[in-house]
RNA sequence: GGAGGAUUAGCUCAGCUGGGAGAGCAUCUGCCUGACUUGCAGAAGGUCGGCGGUUCGAGCCCGUCAUCCUUCACCA
């Protein structure tokens, strides 16, 4: 193999051939029976709708370092793939496709759409799992399902035939949420409220057989046509002469009376309400309340029907329109008033939704909700991150409505129930009854959602609790969502799981916040500011695109796109590809294979950076296990940039390029083995690149995908080892910065004097002279202690020793000696917040000892600073 | 009206259980130093939204106010 890497990382050339190598190795197969640890995570299946956006980039990006970083660690790890029907919007796609062509699902029948929107699923599935592929998500294909295969469908019929048999689902007309674009019912979560600057309008109803009327107010006047009654409240002195007399309605003059309830608020409006049980939610209930009939004045287009009179035939806000001029015209309006009001629309059709009367299935969520509630109370609770998300769903459960789960559409699950042609009896069974022909299915299917909440365990042949995939894999370990689906998805996921397996359907819940546009704003296709995530993996790598989704943000905020920091990460990537670069170049052949570390002859830099390794895993490991990536990818980038590449590739340089070969071996040894950390450190977040630099170090055939994660471990025992490699470092720093100051170049050997002492750091500082030599390039290197100051040097203090350099009139007098002066007064700040902090009485016994001590530290070596300074300063001025 | 979030460098954001504020980009000054100019070495830039409180010590905890955002409920 071809060892020598370009000197650009490309990202196209990484990327291409790895996901097949990968999918070949199977290296992303789980196997519920091998004797491992089990780690588990199934997908948020998306909708097989459209294309994947930016959104679900970032929750699957998540997922796949969590269940690639699980795979290294030795877990036996299960990431399940799927993909949702999505009821209304996939039906909306197929129907708007064949509106194309002027055919209309009623003109196919329900057979044949469902032949349609089948091709539309094969179709855009195929489109999503080429997403995935691009994207290098590590999922288990053999294990993939979708919400309306057979054994999904077998788990959803089982679902509603228990919970109707547990008395857990019903069927009754209630006022339902109506969708009249799609003509379904709506579940109360599918509702978005919109603030609309709307009327109140104020009606005339006269009093029968007077010349009075009451002042009724609405906002949707062409309801009146299902008024049966007008109520006022009990106490309300102002109506009580009209209690129980008729008034007539304006439209259409009908009689209905005047009846007392106490849900009419006598402080809103004019203190009489219109009653009009199928088209309000609260109506209704006055309605039951007073045995009131439930006429209903729409069609479930939104059309009115024949209760309208004139208006019959005419959309709810034509009508609305003509209504009010008509009666306006003959005197019944007393005024209109703009109203801001909030409107609910649509989730899928963004039609404006109408409270209607409606025979439909609902889950009774009383007992379920309580129960969920309960389980967060005990030793299987599911655990949000963050955590103030469980606040979210608590509050949500405690406050639950009933789940209206029928939709009126073909795309779906099918409701389990028939209805007896004639004794109109219903059955409620996994299979039709015995004799069909008298029994009729309900048309209706259910929630897309009402599926989608059994997908942890249905996916995992549930009810079949003794298979082996349930066995192994059930409860799930951890579920990634947006925090935009608790209240679809999640909770509903908890309370079915709990129902039907007594188990939560995961150990934790990472939520995740919404990818919005480099301005702040959504991003919507109405707006048009939608970035395709493939577009960003073209220019830039799924590599840079991944690291840049899960490192940018922290847990439960949202995150906003930015191209720069993607173009940020291909610079980090591109830095890892060169540092590789340099290590190949550098190891002669040697690989990760042949490294032994046990007992080699480390030098100051070999020990600096593999405890700085050693430290790095560590908070790799502890951060991961909390979720929080950003601070992973924080450290990574600090160890990888600074510490290794900054420090310790460029102080390699000196015994690569020595004699010493045991030296050399050690160090490529150290090389390779820090960079092999590296990449496995990384390859859950940049999966690709870190595959390509594997291949070429590792020595072996393996993927890095199923490469066992790095250990710490302490190959030396040498506690001042950091501490000595700072000292040279800020050494090197110090000169650096003296020399910028009298504008001396690198390439200008100058002479230095070190003046250290410590006797102990003395004798360190002169084993390691080669690098002070390389990095200080001196003409002159004096390792010495005791050197005194004179007027022609300039020098400067590091923690635990002086440098001096003999300056012989390179610097500005002047110039210098007023930026000495302001040093020196930053550090009389620093002697004198110290000094008064160790004077602090209370702070000295109070506060933890190695504080304190520290403390003490940091204030002898600002005096001593100080001191120096003001020599210097003495000596310029004289 | 309820609940939650945000307010930190010019911009976008980190800051884990309270112990001298960080990154990326942008800006300025130097550099082709033997992997990387998509780079190297530096610099500048912050009353951590305001005011109180707790503490030896507060960006972090408590209270309060302000501005912005999200969400739920109500809206005849």
């Amino acid at each position: 193999m071809d060892k020598n890497l370009d000197t650009k990382y490309d990202h196209l050339k990484v990327e291409s051939g790895k996901y097949d190598y990968w999918l070949k190795q199977a290296c992303f197969k789980a196997d519920p029976t091998v004797d491992k640890p089990k780690y588990s995570v199934v997908i948020p299946p998306p909708n097989v709708t459209g294309k994947l956006h930016l959104g679900h980039a970032w929750d699957c990006a998540l997922q796949d370092i969590i269940v690639r970083m699980k795979r290294m660690q030795g877990f036996d790890t299960l990431w399940l793939p799927g993909m949702d029907h999505a009821g209304i919007a996939t039906q909306a796609k197929v129907e708007e496709r064949l509106r194309a062509d002027g055919i209309s699902r009623y003109d196919l029948g329900r057979k044949k759409f469902l032949e349609k929107a089948w091709e539309w699923k094969e179709e855009y599935a195929a489109h999503i799992k080429e997403q995935w592929v691009t994207l290098g998500l590590s999922l288990d294909y053999s294990k993939e399902r979708f919400t309306l295969d057979d054994g999904l469908s077998r788990a959803v019929k089982k679902v509603f035939v228990d919970l109707y048999n547990k008395g857990f689902i019903y069927r009754g007309e209630r006022i339902i949420n109506w969708d009249p674009a799609a003509k379904t019912a709506l579940s109360d979560i599918e509702v978005i409220h919109k603030e609309i600057e709307g009327a109140f309008y104020h009606f005339k109803y006269m009093i029968e057989g007077t010349t009075e009327f009451l002042e009724v107010a609405t906002t949707r006047p062409e309801t009146m046509f299902g008024d049966v009654a007008v109520a006022v409240h009990p106490d309300d002195a102002r109506y009580q002469h009209v209690v129980g007399k008729n008034v007539l309605i304006p439209g259409n003059k009908k009689a209905i009376p005047v009846i007392v309830d106490a849900y009419v608020d006598m402080d809103f409006g004019t203190g009489v309400v219109k009653i009009t049980p199928a088209h309000d939610v609260n109506d209704f209930e006055v309605g039951n309340r007073h045995d009131l009939m439930r006429p209903k004045c729409m069609n479930l287009d939104g059309s009115m029907n024949e209760l309208a009179d004139q208006y019959e035939g005419l959309d709810r806000f034509e009508a609305r329109k003509q209504l009010v001029a008509d009666l306006k015209a003959t005197g019944f309006v007393v005024k209109i008033e703009k109203h801001v009001h909030s409107v609910g629309h649509s989730e899928r059709t963004n039609a404006i939704v109408e409270p209607y009367l409606s025979t439909q299935w609902f889950v009774k969520m009383d007992a379920l909700a309580a129960r969920s509630v309960k389980n967060q109370a005990s030793d299987h609770k599911v655990h949000f991150v963050p955590n103030r998300f469980e606040h979210t769903f608590l509050q949500w459960m405690e406050n639950i409505h009933d789940w209206c789960i029928s939709r009126q559409l073909w795309w779906g699950h099918q409701i389990p129930a028939w209805y007896h042609q004639e004794s109109g009896e219903v059955y409620v069974g996994m299979e039709a009854p015995v004799d069909k022909e008298n029994w009729m299915q309900d048309e209706d299917v259910l929630d897309t959602w009402f599926s989608s909440a059994l997908w942890p365990f249905s996916t995992l042949d549930w009810p079949d609790t003794e298979s082996d995939m349930f066995k192994a894999y059930f409860p799930t370990s951890t579920l990634v969502t947006g925090y935009d689906i608790i209240f679809f998805w999640v909770s509903r996921m908890i309370f079915q799981s709990l129902e039907f397996t007594n188990q939560r359907p995961f150990e934790h819940v990472l939520i995740h916040g919404l990818v919005r546009a480099a301005d702040g704003r959504k991003m919507s296709k109405s707006l048009g500011n939608g970035v395709d995530p493939m577009d960003v993996v073209k220019k830039y790598g799924a590599d840079s695109l991944r690291y840049f989704l899960t490192t940018n943000s922290s847990p439960g905020q949202d995150l906003r796109y930015s191209e720069e920091k993607i173009e940020s990460t291909w610079n980090f990537i591109n830095k890892i590809w060169n540092a590789s670069r340099f290590t190949i170049m550098n190891l002669a052949g040697m690989t990760a294979a042949d490294v032994q570390l046990e007992g080699r002859p480390f030098n100051i830099a070999d020990k600096f950076i593999l405890s700085r390794l050693n430290e790095t895993i560590k908070s790799v490991n502890d951060h991961a296990e909390k979720f929080e990536f950003g601070e992973v990818g924080r450290h990574l980038y600090h160890f990888i940039w600074e510490d290794f590449c900054s420090w310790y590739i460029e102080m390699a340089k000196v015994p690569l390029s020595g004699d010493d070969v045991e030296a050399k071996i050690t160090t490529r040894m150290v090389l390779v083995h820090t960079l092999e950390a590296i990449v496995k450190l990384l390859h859950p977040f940049m999966p690709f690149v870190t595959e390509e630099i594997y291949g070429l170090i590792s020595g072996i055939e393996d993927a890095i995908a199923v490469s066992p994660w790095p250990e710490e471990r302490i190959f030396f025992q040498d506690e001042q080892a950091v501490t000595h490699f700072t000292l040279i470092r800020d050494l090197i720093k110090a000169v650096r910065n003296m020399r910028a100051e009298v504008d001396a170049p690198m390439s200008k050997a100058i002479r230095i004097y070190v003046d250290v002492k410590n006797a102990h750091d003395l004798a360190m500082l002169k084993e390691n002279k080669a690098y002070l030599e390389r990095f200080c390039n001196p003409s002159e290197l004096t390792l010495e202690a005791g050197i005194r100051l004179t007027e022609e040097t300039m020098s400067t203090i590091v923690t635990g020793a002086t440098i001096l350099l003999p300056m012989e009139g390179l610097i500005n007098i002047e110039a210098e000696i007023t930026r000495l002066t302001v040093e020196a007064k930053k550090l009389e700040a620093e002697v004198k917040r110290g000094t008064s902090k160790l004077t602090n009485e209370k702070f000295v016994s109070k506060a933890p000892a190695h504080l304190v001590e520290e403390e003490r530290t940091k204030l002898a070596d600002y005096e001593a600073k100080l001191a120096a300074v003001n020599i210097r300063i003495e000596a310029l001025k004289k």
